[in-house]
DNA sequence: CGTATCGTTGAAGCCAGTCAAAATGGGTGG
DNA sequence: CCACCCATTTTGACTGGCTTCAACGATACG
């Protein structure tokens, strides 16, 4: 499937509609990430106002939700999937910027352009809102400003600590730091292998490298016996704390 | 001055404290960032309440006010000069990961520790409040928060295409960016000549290359006649298009 | 089983880094 | 005002790590 594809507007099912519109209070109840959105401390009457502005989304892999430099009309609470955050030059080369995960909060409120593109990265499932309606709601209720804000100074801290990486450290720092980064984020199965969200490009575009000397320190890395591969995606890391020395700079 | 210099307690004069202490709200009304800073719309009480429990700061040039990873004690409205936000790597390599100037923000708010060190590059003052009684009144003043978020949001924006630079852009596209980023935010004299901020290693700094790359690449740029030198810290742009064709990749 | 996509490997070149030395200029004291 | 000093900046020569270009191999999917 083309990175590229286009989001086509018709594909944003509004799912399972209920009386009341919108994703439907009643689905918030059972909503998978309920209690650590930023929806999760507002009053039920409060949610139920929320939920008549919404409407749920379902991506394909590959999909663009948001362009960058576009104005600003839509946010959404991530439900379900990773998406990446990217931004490009003129003459296209592409820097990964964020990669959100279920529960976390997309889109530019309080502002009118959309400073990056958003594009799914698996199958996705998004909690919709119109902007102007969103900012609205949420400057009527601080406890919903104060969870945005919460969540914004988290992502400035760690897009800083990201930048000590795309600044600073060389390929091999950069490829062990990423790794450690998704074991901390991706779920791992029983045999502690993690399916990574990225293909060996999107690593590269997270990295500011490119994918052959993404390939090369990987191939080294499992050479060393520091992590095995398990298919395309999958990586069982065996030596963590050596991993965190060579992340470090040894 | 060693850029690592200690920042002394005892170096932070509580200036002019009037009789009812802290900045004192008649120090507040004739603040030069009154307008420009989070506090500007809060009503005339809720400024006395907040001047209540700020103090002002003299710093001088190098000085460090907070330190990366140190628990997040202090939060502080800049009220004049420059400051450098910085990371650095276990071996002493170090990022800059932001420069903030009269009426910004600084600090971390309703997080435990500090996530970047904080320096003065220029003679600094700084209206300086203790986290803890900050977090209470900002929770308790939802416009201070909206502002916040908005400033928050403004510079994870700024920093996400700061990343494109670091990952994506080459050394001279690196320095023509910042010229122009500078261009932006620092007042140019009658000649139109600007005073940097920043001296070549903390230019280094910013853009994640060596001092003597950064150095290369200023006197390519002269000796095309892009911009022109005036002493050590003075840049005078004389062709705005081309440099931003540079910044761009031609 | 065939094929398109993705990932790996190899060889060569170049951009930025490293190390070293010279030049500049801002500040100080005679 | 000038000579001197020291930090900063510039310049030069060389190295090396990452990119580029190209070909090959593996894997998932119809």
């Amino acid at each position: 499937m083309p990175m590229d594809m286009q989001f086509d507007l018709a594909q944003i099912a509004p799912v399972k509609t209920a009386p009341d519109a919108g994703c439907g209070a009643q689905y918030c109840d059972r909503c998978e990430v309920r209690d650590r959105a930023i929806c999760a401390d507002l009053e039920a009457t409060d949610r139920t106002t929320l939920n008549r502005i919404g409407r749920r989304a379902v991506l394909k892999a590959g999909q663009t939700v948001m362009w960058e430099g576009d104005s600003s009309t839509l946010v959404a609470n991530v439900i379900e999937g990773t998406l990446k955050l990217s931004t490009s030059t003129a003459d296209g080369r592409e820097q990964i910027v964020g990669v959100v995960y279920a529960s976390d909060f997309i889109g530019r409120p309080f502002g009118s352009y959309t400073p990056h593109s958003v594009t799914a990265l698996t199958d996705a499932r998004l909690c919709l809102y119109p902007r102007g309606a969103f900012d609205g709601f949420a400057r009527e209720h601080p406890a919903l400003e104060h969870r945005l804000l919460q969540r914004t100074l988290d992502d400035l801290d760690r897009t800083r600590a990201w930048m000590l990486l795309l600044g600073r450290k060389n390929a091999r720092e950069k490829v062990a730091t990423l790794l450690l980064d998704m074991r901390n984020r991706v779920q791992a199965d029983a045999q502690g292998t993690i399916e990574l969200p990225l293909s060996r490009q999107q690593i590269a575009d997270v990295l500011g490298l490119t994918i052959e000397t993404v390939s090369r320190q990987v191939t080294e890395l499992k050479r060393k016996g520091v992590i095995a591969l398990v298919g395309r995606r999958g990586v069982r890391i065996c030596d963590v704390e050596q991993l965190e020395s060579i992340a470090e700079g040894e």
